[in-house]
DNA sequence: CTTAACAATGAACACGCTTTCATTTTTGTC
DNA sequence: GACAAAAATGAAAGCGTGTTCATTGTTAAG
């Protein structure tokens, strides 16, 4: 770590590289601007003399006249969560590529949003706000809204939504959850299993109740008993109490259906290192999302998996194209999930 | 996901509340302001109007008439290493709360830094610069350093450094690693352990460097026989894999001492799901860091903590400090590490 | 060679805010 | 109630950039 003791620096302005390069203060400009016309030669040389003198164009200056602050806004409640950590670094590869900065900002544990937090990131004006907390309220979004930014909120939609683009007025992000969660109960139930557990993600989540509804209305489908729900908030230690509390009490459940990978790390635990039961002989263990952990060894996780990829492209699809053209017709970005076969079913 | 149909939408000035509130301009600014001297009832009137017209200070022409962005950017190789992440949210929680906002980029994957990618970060004029690459170029440091921006590049300090702050132009975090590893050691040799592993970390991380020097050093202080080094890049499948080649030669080691604590999960699984031996019966292993995934079920492993909290309170301090008193002295701010003991080793 | 069309150029303004600085109002003291 | 000191106020200047717009320099067509 380090400070210079000098405190003087002053930063060089284009004013100093105009001066320096015998031109004036608008060639600079254009010269950083690759679509403004200037002479080739011209613009070499300036780019020379800027790189001399250190010179960088001032972001926050540009961005007063441009109105385009090149930050997107992420509003994250637990960045040490495995897979919000796998969003934000591919989100930011991604954005960093094509010249958009990541303002990070942390949400609170519930998944709300400190009103004053929001007033705050305002400020920055950033160019697209994309938020991990799913129960942002009306009135935040709203007030960005009144700036007309573009804000994404990252849940996995309904697949009730039937895909209609003209019947809402935002771009969205859809999730075909269904997909994978009928392969998956369509294995346990090839393995002989007659109920299961879906063990809960937070409570204000809206994938967690997507995917309880899902999986209830897969289990009906299939004529099925229906899942018994065990409380969980996506974290290792909860799941891993809730675990013990449903096989102590003698639910006579047969798998377990975790809403996150994480989640069904815990279960797994318990079952093993507590309970004395052997995962997948006794119960069969299902995940959710297909984190790089769910391969680790001790795990071995079956799992249904959002491909990462797929969802950052399509994410990253949607923010440039509103940023690029603001009235653009809303659009659908659709992806599925399929289930990954590992240790803990079969 | 949302966007707003219509792009109009004035976002609000402080010429409009002056207008509405019947002020000037400038006790606009002095109500927000909160040293400004203004009479309180006008303020309370100010800030009122500027809540009805949903009115926040534009961060960017404020940070061009201060001189401050009220940004820290923070520059990281991989966001998704448990370790990492945990820095970021802490970091980011920190600092949020004095009122900086966290300016995220990522660094190549060999902890080396994008030189374009650097001088488009200067262009956001961060207040001051985190770094957790380890390996920060010279050039890239002074040209940062010409604008008298701070930065702290993170790595564990070597016990060498004497501490003497007046020896050093910069403010420093000193983690005095060598403390847990003496303790790791005495337990290890305490159980009979004869010939210990260490299995690396990435080879341009000081971090790194520094473990393997002081691991060798008290190993030759207790007159054990030198560490048989395995190469490693902090991530598990490599750990695995090295695991897997360590004892396939069969080098006699019966101790894996990890330069991190996923490595070390990749070492456990490696020994036990495919060598077929037993932890910590067989091999005992110890890792660095104790992050949240250590104590689970599944691993439970003795590990050299290096306290997060603490660690992150001292950052916070030195670098809101040199923020506020740009001028102040180099300081440093020593933390200590220690043993945790979980089944790994016992 | 002339004229039209076009590319290149720079002066001036605007972006939204903070900060002197000189002025006015309030407060405190005898 | 008079004076000095302190607090409150607003006009104007400026932070570093992009963007008109009118002007100049250059090329293409006739």
């Amino acid at each position: 770590m380090s400070e210079k003791p000098d405190r003087k620096a002053a930063r060089a302005t284009a004013d100093l590289v105009a001066r320096e390069a015998n031109v004036s203060r608008v060639a600079v400009s254009r010269a950083f601007n690759p679509n403004a016309s200037l002479k080739p030669e011209k613009r070499d040389r300036i780019l020379k003399v800027a790189r001399e003198l250190n010179y960088t164009p001032d972001m926050a200056a540009r961005a007063l006249v441009t109105r385009r602050s090149h930050l997107v806004g992420m509003i994250v409640p637990d960045v040490c969560s495995p897979w919000e950590s796998q969003e934000i670094d591919a989100l930011t590869t991604a954005l960093q590529a094509e010249g958009f900065a990541t303002l990070l900002f942390k949400a609170k544990a519930d998944f709300s949003m400190d009103p004053m937090l929001l007033t705050y990131m305002r400020g920055f004006n950033p160019d697209s706000v994309i938020a991990f907390t799913e129960n942002i309220e009306p009135a935040v979004l709203s007030s960005f809204l009144d700036r007309a930014v573009p804000i994404y909120v990252i849940y996995d939609d309904a697949d009730a939504f039937s895909g209609k683009a003209s019947e809402t007025l935002y771009d969205r992000l859809l999730v075909r959850q269904k997909d994978g969660i009928e392969q998956a109960v369509a294995l346990l139930q090839g393995y002989g299993v007659r109920r299961i557990a879906y063990l809960g993600g937070k409570k204000q989540s809206l994938a967690n109740t997507e995917r309880e509804r899902m999986i209830a209305q897969v289990l009906a489908d299939r004529g099925m008993a229906p899942p018994v729900t065990v409380p969980g908030d996506y974290t290792y230690d909860t799941a891993y109490r809730s675990t013990l509390d449903l096989f102590r009490v003698g639910s006579g459940a047969d798998a377990i259906f975790a809403a996150n990978d994480v989640g069904a790390f815990g279960a797994i635990d318990a079952l093993r290192h507590e309970l004395g039961l052997s995962v997948p002989d006794d119960v069969k263990v299902v995940g959710f999302d297909d984190i790089p952990q769910a391969h680790w060894k001790s795990y071995n996780l079956t799992t249904v998996r959002i491909d990462l990829d797929d969802r950052v492209r399509a994410l990253v699809r949607l923010i440039l194209r509103r940023l690029k053209t603001p009235d653009a017709d809303p659009l659908v970005e659709t992806l599925t999930t399929r289930l990954v076969v590992r240790g803990t079913v079969g």
